[in-house]
Order: C-alpha cells, then sequence, then structure tokens
RNA sequence: GGAGGGGUUCCCGAGCGGUCAAAGGGAUCAGACUGUAAAUCUGCCGGCUCUGCCUUCGAAGGUUCGAAUCCUUCCCCCUCCA
C-alpha cells in the first residue's frame, strides 16, 4: 500500500502530536472515506494565519478525498472556552453567531474545498440535551480528571476563578465528536484536552474513537505569544496585500523558520536548503523573508497584488519612498495635533502632542517640532512615524 | 454558615490621609541603530481648548481644609474550616 504510506507522509508532515499514529494508519488504509472534524467558536470571525495552520490541513485531507465536517460551535459559544482570561464572555445574540459564522466560512473557504466541506451548528443536538442529558454527560468524568487540564490547574493553582459551567466546554466538544461519529479530529496543541475528551465519550458510547491530530500554535507577531485576535498580534487572512506583507516582514529571523514550517507550501527539503544558506551567509535572511511573504500574500490575494506588494514595500521602506496609496482628507482644526487626530493619524490630542515632542511627525518629509506650528495652506502629506500616513487638504 | 486575604491606570504590581495622574516591571507607541528585521539604547506611556484644567484607584454614600489611602453599606474574587 504505497499510497497509503504518501499519504501518511503528507498528513504527518508539520503535526505536533498524532495520538495514536496507528489507529491513524488504520483508518487510512481501510480505504473508506474520513470524517474529519474541526470545531470553531463563533465569538470572533476573522481567521488569522494561526488558524490557516490546521485549515491547511484538512484541505490536505480533503485532496485525499476525505469528508472535511466544519462545526459552528453556536451553542458552544454560550458557554465560552475557558482558556484564558476572558472569565467573562460577552453574550451574542442568535444573528450575530449566525453572521460570525458566516464569514467565518467564507473566509474558511479561501483554503478549503467547499464541496468537500459539510458544515454543522452544534446547537443542532446539544440543545436537545436537555438538563438530564447534560447531567448525564457531566458524570463521565470527574473533577480530579478536569483539573488534570493544564489550564484549569494554572488557574486554580494561582487562586484564579473557575466558573463550573467552563467545565462543561470540554464535554460538549467532546460529544459533538459522539455525534458525528468523527473519525479524526484536528486542533492546535493547547486543544489537546478537549480533543481526546471526544475519545473518551466516543469508546463511552460504543464507538471507534477519533484519532488526535494537533499542530504547533502559530506563534505571533511578538514573537512570544500564540497568534490570536484579543492579543493584536496576527495577520489576519482579510488582510490588505501590502499590510499582510509588512507584517511577514517585521517577523525576527527566528519566527520566520517556524512561519516557514507551518505556512509555506515548499518541501522540507526546500525551506532545509534556504535555512542553510542563510546561515552560511549564502543568502541574505531579508530575501528568504521577501520569499516568504510574496508566497502567502499571493495565496490570499494573488500573484499580481503579492508582486505589488513587495514592489510597495521596497519602495516605501528600502528607498524611503511614499506610499501610494494613503488616505485622504480635507478638514479644518485648530492646529496641528488636532488634525492629527480628526486624520486618524494619533489616537488623541495627547497622543499627538507626545509624537510632535518626540520628533515623529512630518509634514511633506519635515519635521514638526513645534505643537503650535500653523497648518500649511492647500494639500500636504502628513506622516506620524514610519507607518501612518495621510494626504490633507485644509479645508 | 464561620475565619482570614484581596479588588489600583492596557496587564502584573507598589502605595495605605496631603509632596499621587499614582513607584517598579511588562506590553504598546515614538526616536536612534537596522534588513520597517530581531536584539539593544533613549523617550513617552488617562483626557483636554496642555506652563493650566478635567476624570481615574470595585460601586454608592460619609468623615476631613484635603481620601487610592479613614468610616458605612453593597458587589465581586481567593484560601482554610464546616
Amino acid at each position: 500500500m504505497a499510497d497509503v504510506e504518501a499519504a501518511l507522509r503528507e498528513i504527518t508532515r508539520g503535526t505536533a502530536e498524532i495520538i495514536p499514529l496507528d489507529e491513524l494508519k488504520q483508518k487510512l488504509a481501510s480505504g473508506r472515506q474520513l470524517t474529519v472534524k474541526l470545531g470553531m467558536d463563533p465569538t470572533a470571525p476573522d481567521i488569522h494565519l494561526g488558524h490557516t495552520v490546521i485549515l491547511n490541513k484538512l484541505r490536505a485531507f480533503q485532496d485525499l478525498g476525505h469528508k472535511v465536517v466544519l462545526i459552528i460551535g453556536d451553542f458552544t459559544a454560550s458557554v465560552g472556552d475557558p482558556s484564558g482570561k476572558n472569565a467573562t464572555r460577552p453574550q451574542l445574540s442568535r444573528e450575530q453567531i449566525l453572521h460570525n459564522a458566516q464569514t467565518y466560512a467564507e473566509q474558511a473557504f479561501k483554503v478549503l474545498d467547499k464541496a468537500k466541506t459539510e458544515i454543522v451548528y452544534n446547537s443542532q443536538w446539544l440543545g436537545k440535551l436537555g438538563a438530564e442529558g447534560m447531567i448525564r454527560l457531566a458524570s463521565k468524568l470527574t473533577v480530579a480528571r478536569m483539573l488534570e487540564r493544564d489550564d484549569f490547574t494554572k488557574r486554580y493553582q494561582s487562586g484564579q476563578p473557575i466558573a463550573i459551567h467552563e467545565f462543561l466546554y470540554p464535554l460538549l466538544q467532546g460529544y459533538d465528536s459522539v455525534e458525528l461519529k468523527a473519525d479524526i479530529e484536528l486542533g492546535g496543541t493547547d486543544q489537546k484536552f478537549n480533543l481526546l475528551m471526544g475519545r473518551e465519550l466516543q469508546k463511552d458510547a460504543g464507538l471507534e474513537p477519533q484519532v488526535v491530530l494537533m499542530m504547533p500554535l502559530l506563534v505571533g507577531l511578538d514573537g512570544v505569544k500564540k497568534m490570536s485576535k484579543s492579543a493584536g498580534n496576527y495577520i489576519g487572512v482579510e488582510d490588505a496585500a501590502p499590510e499582510m506583507f509588512g507584517k511577514i516582514m517585521s517577523l525576527s529571523d527566528d519566527l520566520m523558520w517556524s512561519y516557514f514550517d507551518l505556512l509555506s507550501a515548499k518541501t522540507v527539503d526546500e525551506i532545509a536548503a534556504l535555512r542553510s544558506a542563510c546561515a552560511s551567509s549564502q543568502m541574505n535572511p531579508r530575501d528568504a523573508k521577501i520569499e516568504l511573504g510574496r508566497e502567502i500574500v499571493a495565496r490570499y490575494h494573488g500573484k499580481e497584488a503579492a508582486d505589488a506588494a513587495v514592489e510597495g514595500f521596497i519602495n516605501q521602506f528600502a528607498k524611503g519612498a511614499m506610499p501610494e496609496d494613503m488616505p485622504e482628507f480635507s478638514l479644518s482644526a485648530e492646529g496641528v495635533p488636532q488634525l492629527l487626530k480628526l486624520a486618524g493619524l494619533c489616537a488623541t490630542t495627547s497622543e499627538a502632542m507626545r509624537m510632535i515632542k518626540q520628533n515623529a511627525v512630518r509634514c511633506d518629509g519635515e519635521v514638526i517640532t513645534d505643537k503650535s506650528a500653523a497648518i500649511p495652506e492647500g494639500t500636504h502629506v502628513w506622516q506620524v512615524g514610519k507607518r501612518r500616513f495621510a494626504r490633507i487638504t485644509k479645508a
């Protein structure tokens, strides 16, 4: 079964952990179409590159002919995944959840094959569970077992609150796997506990347990925390091409290789070659990064937009030219700080004054040092820092 | 139900009647240096009509010339005992 070996190699590439690998082999060798599950939380609709690490893997399953089921966690959204500090999540309206789910699906189809993807809402079955079903589900697990979850352990030990309902989240997610008879569930390594819950509940229900496939977490732009919207360290798939490219260029060299591993379509060997070329100074790491950026931007915006982003970037930052596109305004203001605030270059006038004091404000390239300087007549390009530009006409 | 500890600016955390817009650290932002790298150094880091004024230390009242600091009530969190 040579093609099983090939499939296995493709599937295991870049994974953090597969539990258990043997069962994955058996499932792949069985020749049947497998059901691969991914749950999504419809609280925040924007997909970023961190999500795409997993979506890419789902796509690999689709390309091998398997079926992907995307679960919209509309029911579990009301529970809220307890990961992290936001203990209280905003209660979303039904419309909001549906809207988020739709946005998410649209973005996910930039990576997934729509024809091989089924979308389901877990309120379909969880809603019917009722209090009795919930209690039955809750009886499957002990508190001690639940506290084994790393996240709970940490919070408990550090005196952080844990609400009882948070214990339900892993159970409900696991129950989704029972309902779908999932063969494989994907997730990030931080999902391990929840993913394994599916196995337990499936076994309990007399089903073949799912294989758990975990992908490494993509580290965000800060180089420390995992990429997430709430941490503000993300690259969204909806980001405009120049912005997306710029964010990739701001990665540290170390981090760049992790992005290559998790996001690039290049083979493992190609990446290794680039890496050694950079290490031996045959190649400037910057150029490797440009290639990474070009590849990723092209995936979401097309090749032309990617090339334009690269060119624009080089012009603006390497050659110091003004960006071609910038917001334009026609407005009047009392003084420079107010002007910068109105144009959105600074959040507050206080910030604007600070920027002036720190020599960060320029008008047509000239540094403005006086906060009470007059606003020149006509149209001028105003700049705050290196990135924020606006063309403002005095009204 | 009982006993104790705690809620401070984006986060962590000091302050415990005036010198507090509040130490220190982190994050962000800006300047220098660069590959818009990273690291490092420097500055800033509530708002405004900005040499001054206004709002902030869980919430609401009160004491005081003056409160983040004292008192009262309330809300929330943690620990131990039951």
